[in-house]
DNA sequence: CTTAAGCATTAGATTCGTCTAATCCCACTC
DNA sequence: GAGTGGGATTAGACGAATCTAATGCTTAAG
């Protein structure tokens, strides 16, 4: 049996496996965890103990199979619960996160099902993130082009935002940025932030790389942008 | 805060208080929760000093008003997950307890409210126990008379089944002995059994005297029986 | 009034997840 | 190739919740 902790662990690891090819390091799990690094060290030697990840001293982990499996099934009771909430309960988009974060841990495999049933087997949560199959086969979470590397005049449909941070999503959820939102690009500024006008013209939103790292989109129909070719 | 073990100790206390006017003894509270005897006594010791319950060593503990507040809470959440797992999500009057006696210490208070309001403010659960209100007053939960008070001849109604034997929950479900059912009282046996037969002439079914002990009834209009004149 | 049976409690140990303080590696600079 | 800065790990401790074994109350029966 495995503790919540360790699932909390396993599910970050996931996250920052995504971001980059690299072993992940433990520091960069302690922050996201809000623990100190010895509590991270310390786990990270029983999860490899227990074979859920590979651990190369002073270097970093990275999930086995095993790991990347029980990542799945935490994450999927995560997208399923966003996703249930919201739709089913009223939440608001960008307030969902941290009840999904405590019940993911919680649920049983039947309310997994009938959630699941309910909402007819969803493919994307509410931030627009893929929902791992009931046979939690891997996902490829950095599919797709950010808004990072889109050039001035493109013009694009968001498809996710990735973002954790709730102030963050709520603003961005405010200024009308949410799946599905057309817009196009005004400016690349080389001081790392990039302007985007809503298609709708609900007017222009400034955003910095970090968070436009976090924002996929698509080319609109007609595009001459050349995100989609980098895709 | 609260960690979910003391919740779930609170609730074991709260459920063992409406038994009897007795304190409630450290034996029962460990064969509820299924751990050995010196674990309850030193959780007690814990509670007694957070002043959640009085303690008398040796006798016993019972909730203060603060216990109790935070026992209350609990149990509304437990119940009003029951009743949304039933009404909502499908679930079988008889197999939600172990989802909701895991969930009920992770809900959010948001979440609770939400729950409730697309419910309409339950005031009984699918088991016919009472839910606490929203200002966690305290509820009388002995209320009413069961079938171990009924004499043969007596007509009545089903009000609550208070067991929580999933195994008993499923067979009494099955023989139609469900929040709302009629029945009439065929023998009191004196070896501790009741037979009742359904007023929907689906039969007859006979119940010891510990589960007969759970179900609460109302006399049905018309009844010459004397279990209301009990009560 | 004594005593044995039956609970309850104390003693002492274990596991888990966490911390602080001390030490250790590694990579980069000079 | 020596030194140093910074992240990682080891050392040691702690609180929560649990266990087993030993001891201590309480009470009801003689």
């Amino acid at each position: 049996m495995l503790s919540a902790k360790m699932e909390d662990y396993l599910k970050a690891i996931y996250e920052l496996q995504r971001e980059s090819d690299e072993p992940v390091a433990t520091s960069r799990i302690a922050d996201l965890l809000d623990v100190t690094a010895p509590t991270a060290t310390s786990m990270m030697e029983s999860l490899a103990e227990r074979g859920l990840v590979e651990r190369e001293k002073y270097k970093g982990v990275r999930l086995t199979p095993e790991g990347e499996t029980v990542a799945l099934e935490v994450v999927r009771h995560h997208r399923l619960l966003e996703t249930y909430l919201t739709e089913e309960l009223g939440y608001d988009w960008a307030e969902v996160h941290d009840e999904a974060d405590r019940l993911e841990h919680h649920i049983s495999e039947e309310f997994e099902r009938r959630v699941a049933e309910m909402l007819d087997d969803p493919a994307v949560d509410p931030h627009g993130d893929p929902i791992p199959t009931d046979a939690l086969d891997p996902v490829d979470e950095t599919a797709g082009t950010t808004l990072v590397e889109a050039t001035e005049g493109d013009r694009l449909v968001v498809q996710r935002v990735s973002d954790r941070d709730p102030e963050e999503l709520a603003y961005l959820d405010e200024a009308g940025i949410v799946p599905g939102t057309e817009l196009v690009v005004e400016e690349v500024a080389p001081i790392g932030v990039v302007s985007v006008a809503l298609a709708d013209g609900e007017g222009t939103v400034s955003i910095p790389d970090a968070v436009a790292r976090t924002i996929f989109v698509d080319a609109t129909d007609g595009s001459t942008g050349s995100a989609t070719e980098a895709a």
